[in-house]
DNA sequence: AAAGGGACCTGGCTGC
DNA sequence: TGCAGCCAGGTCCCTT
């Protein structure tokens, strides 16, 4: 499952195997990969091709290539952005054409395995090479936009220096890992939530980029219980769950970079540094890492919730 | 206005 | 062996 990490591990692999190159060729597989555009998948090809790639951002869960019209670079740079969302099984896929087994670029996927049944999208680019986006349950899209101004005029995201991101993703809070990230501000703003911890974590309008193995994972290194009321949290517990979550996050980022081929492998994830290293998250009824209890599971809004019943106490009622 | 719940989707797993 | 039903989860949208 794409989470903040696995998304900035993607962002990282676009910054190094496609900014700079032009799209030359764009083809969209299948409609719903393109559902959030507002062109449709006839107009989306033409929205691209021609263009070169300027920048790789990423805020949150959300990544977007800057794209820039030859116009641009001698204006004010960049209007548009292709837009993509990862959903639950998303992948962008750097391949070299050419005979074999496809060569992909270091973005985590098995070469031997390309996921060509559940190709939705791919572009082409200049130097001959080609971005693909896989996507088996189809929770992912890819959209062109019109950039806007960020609403703290601070930096898009992680990866860009402008103070613009898609209008689409102009409502998502900026994620854990971004430097422009004003924590003291988060934490007075989640205290005045009226509501459960761990609905707080995975509002991204508030906080972006925790999903829900990282929001267990925060959760069990704050000891806090996933349905502790945010509004009589103190403000050292608020801080200490955010931080917890921006930890768990670059040490998941750290392990990505040696363990992420694997863990994308097969499409719908757990694997890899997953199994190793999570502490809460999928290990109901095994023991507590810190006390031995055994960890329960406990059903939320449609997903389940992992915690340590003697470490994480349930709030009074 | 803000919070909560359902829909969307596919493949793997479980149980009959 | 086959098949129905359940589960996973991020986000949008609708309801309360």
């Amino acid at each position: 499952m794409p989470e903040c990490p696995e998304v900035e591990t993607v962002r990282e692999g676009i910054e190094r195997h496609v900014v700079g190159r032009r799209i030359t060729g764009a083809q969209v597989h299948h409609p719903r990969a393109v559902r959030r555009h507002v062109g449709g998948a006839l107009d989306l090809p033409g929205r691209v091709v021609g263009t070169t790639v300027s920048a790789a951002v990423r805020r949150g869960k959300y990544l977007w290539l800057l794209l820039e019209h030859d116009a641009d670079a001698a204006a004010d740079g960049p209007t548009e952005a292709l837009l993509v969302h990862l959903g639950m099984s998303g992948q962008l896929l750097v391949r070299h054409e050419g005979a074999g087994p496809a060569v992909v670029a270091d973005l985590g996927v098995d070469p031997e395995h390309p996921s060509t049944r559940h190709l939705r999208a791919d572009l082409a680019l200049d130097d001959g090479t080609a971005l693909w986006f896989v996507d088996q349950r189809t929770f992912g899209h890819l959209l062109v936009a019109d950039l806007v101004v960020t609403p703290d005029g601070g930096p898009g995201g992680v990866g860009s220096p402008l103070p613009l991101l898609p209008e689409p993703a102009a409502h998502i809070a900026r994620d854990p890992l971004d430097p422009a990230l004003d924590l003291d501000a988060l934490v007075r703003r989640l205290r005045t939530k009226r509501t459960e911890i761990k609905r707080a974590l995975l509002d991204q309008t508030l906080v972006s980029g925790i999903g829900n193995i990282y929001a267990d994972e925060a959760l069990w290194r704050a000891r806090l219980h996933p349905r502790r009321a945010t509004d009589r949290l103190s403000r050292q517990a608020a801080t200490e769950v955010l931080t917890a979550a921006e930890d768990v996050m670059r040490d998941a980022l750290a392990a990505g970079g040696t363990s992420f081929d694997g863990l994308y492998v097969d499409v719908d994830g757990a694997s890899g540094y997953f199994e190793r290293s999570l502490d809460a998250y999928g290990r109901a009824g095994e023991p507590c890492h810190r006390c031995g209890t055994p960890m329960v599971r406990e059903s939320f809004t449609n997903r389940s919730s992992t915690f340590c019943p003697r470490c994480q106490r349930a709030p009074r009622g």
